[in-house]
RNA sequence: GCCGGUGUGGCGGAAUGGCAGACGCGCCUGACUCAAAAUCAGGUGGGCCUUAGGCCCGUGGGGGUUCAACUCCCUCCACCGGCACCA
């Protein structure tokens, strides 16, 4: 009975077996509950390691324990293959995107298996397949019926770097997403979605989930942007011309001293008509031009130039000068502003900086500002002065009261501004989803008509480390035009892999679908997705764009809700060393591990190193323990299998040994406590209470297979593999098989526990004097408090320290402590 | 600058306002062994004393609430992450 625990022989040999009985396979029509559960799908790098392993364990414990709880669980699995990282992972390895994306699909379809997740591969999604992209182009033309896809002529974000336009949510501070390298702006025609349509319903039903993190949730609120304010116009002196600006703060329309504009504003070419001046604004717009972002806000004093020209303050009047400046953003409000220095701390800068009037239209309480001594603006409340009609009143009175008498005069109205803005899906790039666009010159653009998709990408390219293959492919470019016959040329941007990450949660539900991308009927029973689980790098763009796209889709009629994901959990990250776990940083490579440890050991390894929200340290030594303790678990279980009596559970409640009862109360214990565990995230500490049923387990040594101990035993064991399951499933799976289970353990119950059994017999009493711990008492629990109150007093350690004392208060919380406070 | 998170032994980390440090790693001692590995048993926050025992200190710093604070409140510090001229 020498045999030992043998994860390399064990793990293979089950996993076959699961997928011979298509253990995982989701049954369609079922009476159980149902429990979407899904991991953020992988672009296939060919770089699988450690780090991601962490999102795949937490998702497959988490469904294997819903499954075993009565859920009927969808657990699918699938390939981000398009776009630009999984392009690029192809370039850097000098092969065609298409043959190294399904080399590596493959690769990692191996890693997964070996990694024991319980996928159902029959569900399995692969995006860069033309049966798959070919209904994003379906949803394409969807969008451009509902107006929601539109092209435009716009100044758009380039990452120089990876010759590639990007959204705005990509763009984030001015770096490119991918390399981190600095983006700038060029003007091109692009294909939009209107998602700022849709900017109300994003923001207002982010209070629906309530089972985002919050964080999340204020990422994506801050993204979103709102603000509630008025717009109205300044006229030009001597010209036609009217300048419209957004402001938040109407109340203080009347300390408006200059008016600002965009230096790419539109309306400077047309407000300037001198050719002196005109050679000014064009050598003042290079030179903005020619800085980035970071050398802007790095500024000392805030650039600027006046024009020779001057606005009429509506609310007053008086003519203020105009300049352009850049910290007037274009791309929000209006991009020009009226400039108020006495009440906004950017226009009290540029105030100082160019000798500029201040004047205080608000003063806070109890105190009088003075333009000449203030050093910095008042952002804050205060009762109106210098208003006209409207001094005296509070000002968050006044912001009202203005904004109807703009309104009311006919000057102005309210409104509310997003700083979303529209998301750019069109890619300069080969491998992502041809836009099922024809440009004819008569009928202009036409879509491709639905019978005629997919528009499939030409296969045969030769890859190109930069820039798009596709407008040089003539066969692919050279078209009919689907209107009139004429020859035609075909659009050759592709769509932003974001796209198809939008709806792939639906595609799962339906994946054989060849009529459309997914039954309405399957989407609304299976969806929304219980839980969703992913890294927080998606926080706004992947979880914002599908948002986006579950309401879209919601409004076309093709599926029942509004929210695609119930509860999202955003896990932190592996770290070796303080950095992030990579490769090329010589980090273990998941394979390496399985090989050495088992892939049990990696998995429960990860689930106990830490809470999973939060970033965890790798060290060696730490798996090594856990190998250990699978070890010890395989010794106490099928290394005593003479001691399992497979008939415990109709003789059990005779026992009445101490032994056994205590062994007893560990079981019920640790089944409570792994269950309380799991439902609360806290895996780590799951895997430390069936450690201590494992050591108590082994304490027992050879007195398990006693007649008095070997109900007992049995129990512990049969529950110990049941516990293991979501964990280890190979152990557990080998272990139930040994304790003489014919069907697998993960289509087994899980266990319950028996309050009464796991009851302590004796309690620790912690006996205080002035909150400092003096003695401690061994009680039944729920003793009455008196009991507790007088053993406590009549403790003679006790007593030692009330000596010449006076007792004051006595506190007695049952079944834990008695605080005697005495002076 | 703004918003969020984190801060506990040598290390990863536990603790519904009620025994701080569960569990694991590491380390120390012992058993087994010719020896080692593996395994098993015991110990392991710091300081102090008259050392069967006992006392004091201790959860980033300071303050507060409470009989009682890692936990709640205020304030400061450090590190990590996000946003950053959004009118």
């Amino acid at each position: 009975m020498e045999e030992h625990y043998n994860p390399q022989e064990i793990e293979p040999k089950w996993q076959f077996r699961w997928a011979e009985q298509q253990l995982y396979r989701t049954p369609e029509d079922d009476s159980r509950p149902k429990f979407y559960c899904l991991e953020m799908f992988p672009y296939p790098s060919g770089d699988v390691h450690v780090g991601h392993v962490r999102n795949y364990t937490i998702g497959d414990a988490v469904a294997r324990w819903h499954r075993m709880r009565g859920y009927n669980v969808l657990y699918p699995m699938g390939f981000d293959a398009f776009g630009q990282p999984a392009e690029a992972a192809a370039v850097r390895h000098n092969a065609h995107p298409a043959t190294w994306t399904y080399q590596c699909i493959e690769r990692m379809r191996g890693q997964f298996r070996r990694l024991g997740n319980s996928y159902d591969w029959d569900r399995e999604v692969v995006t860069c397949d033309p049966e798959y992209y070919r209904w994003n182009q379906w949803l394409f033309l969807k969008f451009l019926e509902q107006g929601l896809a539109y092209r435009s002529h716009a100044p758009v974000n380039w990452c120089p770097k990876c010759e590639f336009v990007l959204s705005d949510e990509e763009a984030q501070g001015g770096k490119c997403w991918r390399c981190d390298g600095p983006v700038t702006k060029e003007d091109r025609e692009q294909w939009f979605f209107k998602i700022t349509d849709y900017a109300d319903r994003l923001l207002g039903d982010l209070q629906q989930l309530e089972h985002w993190p919050e964080r999340v949730r204020t990422m994506q609120a801050n993204w979103i942007g709102r603000s509630d304010g008025v717009e109205f116009a300044f006229d030009v002196v001597g010209s036609d011309q009217k300048i419209p600006v957004f402001t938040t703060r109407i109340d203080t329309i009347f300390g408006v001293t200059y008016v600002v504009l965009a230096p790419e504003h539109e309306l400077v070419d047309r407000l300037v008509t001198d050719g002196e001046m005109r050679r000014k604004v064009e050598a003042y717009r290079a030179e903005v031009d020619a800085k980035t972002n970071v050398e802007r806000l790095s500024e000392e004093a805030k650039a600027g130039l006046r024009l020779d020209v001057e606005a009429i303050n509506p609310a007053n009047g008086e003519q203020v000068p105009i300049f352009i400046a850049d910290y007037v953003l274009l791309g929000y409000g209006t991009g020009a502003i009226m400039a108020v220095p006495a009440h906004d701390q950017r226009d009290f800068e540029f105030a100082h900086a160019h000798g500029l009037p201040i004047r205080v239209v608000i003063q806070p309480e109890g105190e009088a500002l003075d333009p000449a001594t203030m050093d910095s603006a008042h952002i804050g409340e205060g009762v109106q002065v210098n208003s006209g009609q409207f001094d005296g009143l509070p000002n968050t009175e006044a912001q009202v009261k203005l904004a109807e008498w703009l309104e009311e005069r006919g000057v102005g109205r309210r409104r509310i501004n997003y700083r979303l803005r529209d998301w750019l899906v069109s890619r300069q790039r080969y491998w992502g989803t041809p836009i099922p666009i024809i440009y004819c010159e008569t009928c202009g653009t036409v879509p491709v008509p639905e019978s005629d998709l997919p528009v499939v990408l030409p296969p045969d390219l030769p890859y190109a480390a930069t820039g798009s293959i596709l407008p040089q492919a003539e066969s692919f470019v050279k078209t009919a035009c689907p209107r009139c016959g004429a020859s035609a040329r075909r659009e050759t941007d592709t769509l932003a892999q974001w796209i198809e990450s939008c709806w792939y949660i639906l595609r799962y539900t339906d994946p054989k679908n060849n009529e459309m991308p997914f039954s309405r009927e399957a989407a609304d029973r299976w969806l929304p997705v219980d839980q969703y689980i992913g890294g927080i790098e998606h926080a706004v763009l992947h979880l914002l764009y599908s948002r986006f796209f579950t309401k879209v889709l919601y409004d076309l009629g093709l599926i029942g809700f509004q929210e695609p994901f119930t509860r999202l959990f955003t896990h932190g990250m592996l770290l070796q060393d303080g950095a992030a776990m990579s490769k090329s940083r010589g980090g273990v490579a998941p394979d390496d591990i399985i090989a050495r440890h088992g892939a049990d050991a990696l998995r429960t390894y990860i689930l106990f190193i830490a809470p999973p929200g939060q970033e965890a340290d790798w060290q060696e030594g730490g798996i090594e323990g856990i190998s250990r303790f699978l070890n010890r678990a395989w010794r106490a279980v099928a290394g005593r299998a003479d001691a399992f009596a497979p008939d415990w559970r109709g003789r059990i409640a005779d026992t009445s040994d101490d032994t056994a009862a205590a062994l007893r109360r560990s079981t019920h214990q640790t089944i409570r406590r792994v269950t309380n565990d799991i439902e609360r995230w806290h895996f780590n500490t799951a895997v430390s209470a069936m450690m201590e049923l494992v050591n108590a387990m082994t304490e027992l040594g050879d007195r398990a297979s006693e007649p008095d101990l070997r109900l007992a035993y049995s129990e512990a064991c049969e529950h110990l593999a049941l516990l293991l399951a979501p964990f280890a499933p190979h152990l557990a799976e080998e272990l139930w098989a040994r304790l003489g289970n014919r069907e697998s353990v993960h289509l087994a119950e899980w266990p319950a526990w028996d309050d009464a059994i796991a009851q302590e017999e004796q309690i620790t009493l912690v006996v205080q004097v002035n909150g400092k711990l003096r003695d401690r008492l061994t009680v039944a629990p729920g003793t009455a408090e008196h009991d507790l109150e007088s053993q406590a007093l009549a403790s003679p350690r006790i007593q030692a320290h009330l000596e010449g004392k006076s007792i004051q208060k006595v506190i007695v919380v049952p079944d834990r402590l008695v605080n005697i406070v005495a002076r």
